[in-house]
DNA sequence: CTGATTTAATTCACATGTTAAGTAATTAAA
DNA sequence: TTTAATTACTTAACATGTGAATTAAATCAG
């Protein structure tokens, strides 16, 4: 029984690990500004002003609904985002406070150097190559397969 | 302020994307069988009578050892995995039960055809070329950066 | 051999992922 | 315009991610 594993999983588990490997650069700096990875995504998807309702944003950071919604009660309860009045009353549109966007430029300078660091490491043109090649495989599997 | 953002994030969201689209296919086939994606990878793991510790089985999932500790207290619940007394009795080696290897048996056959289909969609080539840049990648951050 | 250190897992506490069900507001249909 | 269908979120329930503290067993130093 059983042709061999630990090879159709490659991808899976190499994506995985990539992933990990990425995020890891960035997890203490992030950790250190007493907040979490994903609601980093949040607080810089809405940096410069950005007004964006909870589906956008969801969309944006690549986070589903209901995490959305608890992590924009804590960072609304930190006072790091607010909520903004919106035509369509079933919308939660949501911002940064002036205390977010000086979190968000405290912490994006350093955010900077890491990825810069990332990218000499590994090369500018490979990681372009790189992301270009993961958005293809992407747009591959999201239409048919 | 703010020199736009959407853009060191890339990597780290193309490769949230890229992975949520590959195992989007797999997703309901796994989860008809009763099981997540995490459980499936170590009901592979340890598919072909494979016995493996706590911490190897861990890494070889990319699962981090609480997780590991209760996916191991479920599925052992469900009779598809068993312990097996070790010498180091610190150690938690585990095994597929007959029922486990069933199970595994029967998924295999469909997880084959998806991940043949991804490849048929992406290009043989082109998989292999991904999964060694990204294990590059990740390579590359362990060393220094 | 005894005490200090290290190692392997587990437990805890809290954040997020994930699916299903529920709510309220908007839009479409009759 | 009153009802039915849709849409945008939220809540609920359970699985996993994550870091810190704990427990038990093995190893090391003296």
């Amino acid at each position: 029984m059983a042709d061999a594993p630990r090879y159709d999983d490659s991808l899976t588990i190499a994506l995985l690990r990539a992933r990990e490997a990425v995020t890891a650069q960035f997890r203490d700096h992030v950790a250190a500004g007493g907040m979490t990875l994903t609601q980093w995504r949040v607080i810089r998807a809405l940096a410069g002003g950005t007004e964006l309702d909870t589906t956008t944003l969801a969309h944006r950071c690549v986070i589903l609904g209901p995490s959305l919604t608890r992590i924009i009660k804590t960072l609304e309860g930190r006072g790091l985002i607010e909520k903004v009045p919106a035509r369509d009353r079933r919308q939660r549109v949501v911002r940064l406070t002036a205390d977010g966007e000086a979190m968000f430029t405290e912490m994006w300078a350093v955010s900077k150097t890491r990825y810069a660091a990332i990218e000499a490491a590994f090369g500018r043109a490979e990681m372009l190559d790189l992301v270009e090649t993961l958005n293809r495989l992407r747009a591959v599997l999201e239409e048919d397969v």
